[in-house]
RNA sequence: GGGCGGGUGCCCGAGUGGACAAUGGGAUCUGACUGUAAAUCAGACGGCUUUCGCCUACGGUGGUUCGAAUCCGCCCCCGCCCA
């Protein structure tokens, strides 16, 4: 018998974030929600919570991480938390984020991807209170009469209502009959688990309530369902998304991860503050306060943005040398982490520059120096024929723009 | 089964015989400015050489033409509509 926190407690903790664009549907959920956690504490059992994720891709970015966020919430509180990753429903491709279709894939491709997937998981889940799931397992084997009846509980137009397929619709693009069913398997995923709660997306709300629906149909009590807003991208509008080319992988290395931080448009930051930090909302709203009347900067607010992040996924040290490498950078210095590369002899600048890989071409290369963006020793190149001399035991310093740096040395 | 439309540079998308390496937007990069690497403004954005020039490129292939991304044949792929 589990003992859990108080319910008011409780519910301050899992609603926070909460955002169903429809107050009706979000007093709904919380009565739901309140009911459950009553019931939980008064029986001992605690709620199966899930979420699903597509391995579409090997690694996570931030935009996963708010789900995840979430379930670990529920995991402190004592719940069960089930980490479902769609093997089988990632093979059709989810037409929410889309208003095209998506790319199908192979499940030997899934499941190859979700092997890193699942271990990045874990940065942000506790490993040991996780369940681990594969809906392959069980929507593998329904039948086809079995697919019939899960589709005889919707109707066409309450898909064609969607405003992704309402809108592919009227724009005369295609829509795929197996796109529909994208929602059947979602939702029996839910029934499959006999789960008491499902995270998503906003984006995901409809595939969310046809869990509902499907688990009423089979007699079970239908899931809550909390949905959190979608994070956006590097280009500070879309939602962030490998494919895109928006995103920031958790995987990726500290540096990069701040620096990319560090760059988002000013706007962004409360949506990442909220989303994917473990700040306050008195800490939030307090930063975004000062930053308004001009007593911090935003550089400042995102440098601490950046800090926060890279910890979350590295750990303080690695957050506390990204931040040195970046100021010093900015302060036109060499950072830690600048690659090497050892030259031989006197070589040509631009053959120097392909070589290390800070361009693809000579006429890249030329353009940057006729730019005024390369340095050498800190001063400004001029001449794109210039030679490097080599200068046993000595380095030399080549700069490529703001962020790029090479630290020559010589053989 | 029938009718129609489409495949263009990293992405979207103009361009229907020469003025096209190919308008425009996005992404990206550089510079200026700024308390930010944000915003804004300016520039760059196939490759080789940088002076002229040359090569590669508009689904594939074969033609027509002095000359084609643009016209014709065949092939591959894709979409919409009607049955």
């Amino acid at each position: 018998m589990t003992t859990f926190p108080p319910v008011d407690e409780q519910m301050s903790i899992l609603m926070r974030g909460v955002d169903f664009g429809d107050d009706l549907t979000r007093t709904n959920m919380e009565k739901e929600l309140r009911a459950r956690l009553e019931k939980a504490s008064a029986t001992g059992k605690p709620l199966r919570v899930y979420c699903g994720f597509d391995p579409t891709s090997s690694d996570l970015h931030l935009g996963h991480t708010v789900p995840l966020r979430k379930l670990r919430q529920f995991q402190e509180l004592g719940h069960e938390v089930v980490f479902l990753i769609g093997t089988f429903t990632g093979t059709i491709g989810d037409p929410s984020d889309k208003e095209s279709a998506r790319q199908q894939q192979t499940l030997d491709a899934a499941m190859e991807n979700a092997r890193t997937f699942t271990e990045q998981a874990f940065q942000v889940l506790d490993r040991q209170k996780t369940l681990v799931e594969y809906n392959h397992k069980w929507l593998g084997e329904l039948s086809f009469g079995d697919v019939i009846d899960l589709a005889s509980n919707f109707t066409v137009q309450q898909f064609l209502t969607r405003d992704n397929f309402s809108k592919r619709h009227a724009k005369g693009d295609p829509i795929w009959l197996h796109e529909f069913f994208y929602a059947l398997m979602q939702g029996y995923d839910a029934v499959a688990l006999n789960t008491d709660v499902q995270i998503g997306g906003t984006d995901q709300l409809f595939n969310l309530m046809a869990g509902r629906k499907l688990m009423e149909a089979k007699g079970t009590e239908p899931q809550v369902v909390l949905t959190f807003p979608i994070l956006v991208g590097t280009d500070g509008t879309l939602r962030m998304s490998k494919s895109t080319g928006n995103s920031i992988g958790i995987h990726e290395a500290p540096g990069v991860i701040f620096t990319k931080v560090l760059s988002l448009a000013d706007h962004t930051f409360r949506n990442f503050a909220e989303l994917v930090t473990r700040w306050s909302q008195t800490k939030i709203d307090e930063m975004l306060a000062e930053i308004e009347a001009g007593r911090l900067n935003p550089q400042e607010a995102k440098a601490q943005l950046a800090w926060e992040i890279v910890s979350i996924f590295h750990g303080d040290e690695a957050a506390n040398q990204a931040a040195e490498d970046a100021r010093r950078m900015f302060e036109g210095d060499i950072p830690s982490d600048a690659p090497e590369h050892a030259i031989a002899g006197a070589i040509g600048l631009l053959d120097l520059m392909n070589e290390a890989g800070l361009t693809r071409s000579n006429s890249e290369a030329r353009r940057l120096i006729q730019q005024g963006g390369v340095r050498l020793n800190g001063e400004t190149v001029e001449d794109a024929g210039e030679e490097i001399a080599h200068t046993a035991g000595k380095d030399q310093v080549l700069q490529v723009g703001k962020r790029r740096y090479l630290r020559i040395v010589s053989a």
